[in-house]
DNA sequence: TCTAAACGGGGACGCCCTCCCCGGTTATTT
DNA sequence: AAATAACCGGGGAGGGCGTCCCCGTTTAGA
């Protein structure tokens, strides 16, 4: 019985981890997630540990570094964004209004919180976030082109503007949340929105970029 | 001799400032101003110091604390972009064009560098803080509404969406800056104008708002 | 019921920022 | 031009805070 290794014993791996142990680690990013979201991937470790509901050894446990944490925080929102793009796609008939649509669930999932992580210590090469971020780009580029094809969407624009931009756009105000941001938040994603439609109302500076050129780029700097 | 007071005594007030006391204290400011658009205003007073060319005791005679300085910086640069405001009044012939000019201007002033400032220990009620902003709020305001008597700009805007949109999009990203992150702001900038012109192509959630609003409602929160 | 993995919180270590002190330097006065 | 006093600069002590470890206790899993 004990000594009995199940057909599922291979997918355990070597030892298997405890029922409790994945939750409270599930718990821990998303307390990260909140706690960079309102105060900034400087926030203490032991403040995220309280707001999972845990003791700091179980965050330390499981996360070897800050860099370990904020990784894993990236990509968990990098996938609930491209999971919102792909209902986009699937559900959205008018091509600009998926576009429109995505937008705005993606601020939701507060991707702007996104923004302060490049900075610092922060292994930009890792593998889960290179796949996390093409993912990401190869739907919202899908977006993108649907609008442009169907004339809605002007061309001089690409998905680095929109994912910038964005990004910005969400970027939380460091200290207490101010109350209704959101509702600013919406208004200033519609405006930009608006000037991404076709015709395009003025020449655009520069050149467009994808997020390739941003990661180079930042890695440059 | 020691004791001769000259007619000029009364103006030098009790003590007089020495000239390079003076300039040394516009350096501290400069520098301030680039390390908080840089680091944020978290960056420590001896790299301000540092910068400016400086001892760290020096800044601390002329700031008493860390709110005074920022204030300082504040002020500042509101007031350069005030300037802007009124050059791009003055000049140009266009009603949506100047605005247009105000806005990149603005850019080029790092005013989204204030934003980190409006956390933490801050006095948002000190008088020379309500001048500044009250002065460019006027300001602002006086561009939007000629754009909009002339029918070039939409009707559902207020100053505080142009200044909240324009921090957000202006504000740096933390770490090292991005070398030519400077073309993607003027970018967006040139996009959420084109959303901004009349007529509008979307309906906007929620309500305009002034300065004013924005700053109850920060303190609120 | 038994075993061991996982948990939790208290506390020491070490870092960095703040602020003061004092010898040297520069602007101003006669 | 010399004297004087204000100002400057760098080094270092003090203090707060975040990180990380240790060990008694709990709880999942068999």
């Amino acid at each position: 019985m004990a000594t009995a290794a199940a057909p599922a014993e291979r997918s355990r791996r070597v030892v298997r981890p405890r029922a409790d142990a994945l939750r409270n680690r599930e718990r821990i990013v998303a307390a990260a997630r909140e706690m960079f979201v309102e105060f900034g991937p400087e926030v203490p470790f032991d403040e995220i540990a309280r707001r999972a509901g845990v003791g700091n050894a179980t965050l330390y446990r499981h996360f070897a570094d800050r860099a370990e944490l904020i990784r894993e925080v990236v990509c968990s929102v990098m996938d609930r964004t491209s999971e919102q793009a792909e209902l986009a796609l699937a559900e959205e008939g008018d091509a600009f209004g998926a576009l429109r649509r995505f937008v705005h669930a993606a601020a939701e999932e507060r991707i702007g919180a996104l923004c302060p992580m490049l900075s610092g210590d922060f292994d930009k090469e890792h593998p889960d976030l290179d796949e996390a971020r093409d993912r990401l780009e190869g739907l919202v580029e899908q977006l993108m082109a649907r609008a442009r094809t169907a004339g809605q969407l002007r061309t001089d624009v690409a998905v680095g503007d929109l994912m910038v931009a964005l990004s910005q756009l969400t970027r939380p105000l460091p200290g207490s949340g101010c109350v209704n941001f959101d509702q600013f938040v919406h208004r200033h994603l519609q405006l930009f929105l608006d000037g991404l439609q076709a015709p395009a109302r003025s020449e655009l500076p520069g050149t467009a970029a994808t997020l390739e050129d941003l990661r180079q780029k930042a890695c440059k700097a």
